[in-house]
DNA sequence: ATGCCTCCCCGAGGGAGA
């Protein structure tokens, strides 16, 4: 089964080089961030046309998530749990079913910039919220994936110019630090598990060339449960589509897994 | 670079992104 996330920044825009991907990678299951729309508004028949159900998690102007699946979802929770005050689209879970069943959950994980400040501290209320899912995940004992735009800079490596990112929200220690308390619970990177070194990245700016000079920083993440990673064949991120007609600033990034 | 693009809102130009 392939299973990709993809920060597509905005679904009105990116519908036709997202088709164009999909008929390209022809992935198994789609999680999407930034879809930039409410539900009603989400062009859901163009994607089923392909064979995919979809299942929406969106919102006006911002954010939104999104799973697109060749086999059926089931089990749709939108948004995560903790903050019943929280109106932001950020998270969507469903199941597929292959040879055995598999829990996936589809995040954008805040910005938080500037840091410090009220954005910093919502990243961070969001990633101790995310820490306890995480942990459900873990306790279940069970294949599941969290995968998404986690805007985390996990370590120098992972960027192009780690200096130029030191006072950034996505690179903080405190962020970084959040981010492997949640690997600590036992989650693989599946991207490190297969790729080793810098030089990877999921996202280039828009402005300064950024694509051209190579100047980027993989932020786009799939952690595996223990009993995911087992089934873990390969993992690769779809960079060349960024030099694509009218790309989105993240690319995809891909697992295959024995399921 | 408190912003070099691009998205969204819509029908101007501001908010947000990272």
């Amino acid at each position: 089964m392939k299973i990709a996330t993809f920060n597509i920044n905005g679904i009105k825009a990116r519908a036709p080089a997202l088709l164009a991907w999909l008929r390209d990678a022809q992935p198994d299951v789609v999680l999407l961030q930034e879809i930039k729309s409410v539900d009603e508004a989400f062009p859901r028949q163009e994607f089923e046309d392909l064979g995919y159900a979809v299942e929406t998690h969106g919102q006006k102007s911002f954010n939104g998530v999104a799973i697109l699946s060749k086999l059926p979802l089931e089990d749709v929770v939108r948004g995560l749990p903790g903050d019943a005050d929280d109106t932001q689209a950020r998270w969507i879970e469903a199941t597929v079913v292959g040879r055995r069943a598999l829990r996936l959950c589809g995040l954008y994980l805040p910005n938080g910039n500037p840091a410090p400040g009220p954005k910093y501290d919502y990243k961070l209320a969001w990633m101790e919220r995310l820490h306890a899912r995480a942990g459900d995940l873990i306790a279940a004992e069970e294949p599941a994936l969290m995968a998404g735009d986690f805007n985390v800079i996990p370590q120098a490596e992972d960027a192009r110019r780690p200096e130029a990112w030191a006072q950034d929200a996505l690179y903080l220690p405190q962020t970084r630090a959040a981010f492997r308390r949640i690997l600590h619970l036992g989650f693989t990177d599946a991207f490190r598990a297969r790729v080793q070194g810098p030089g990877h990245y999921s996202f280039w700016d828009y402005q300064a060339g950024a694509w051209n000079r190579n100047d980027g920083i993989r932020i786009d993440h799939l952690l595996l449960t223990p009993q995911c990673a087992d089934l873990l064949v390969d993992c690769r991120i779809d960079a060349e589509i960024r030099g694509h007609e009218k790309p989105s600033d993240h690319v995809p990034v891909r697992v295959e897994l024995d399921i």
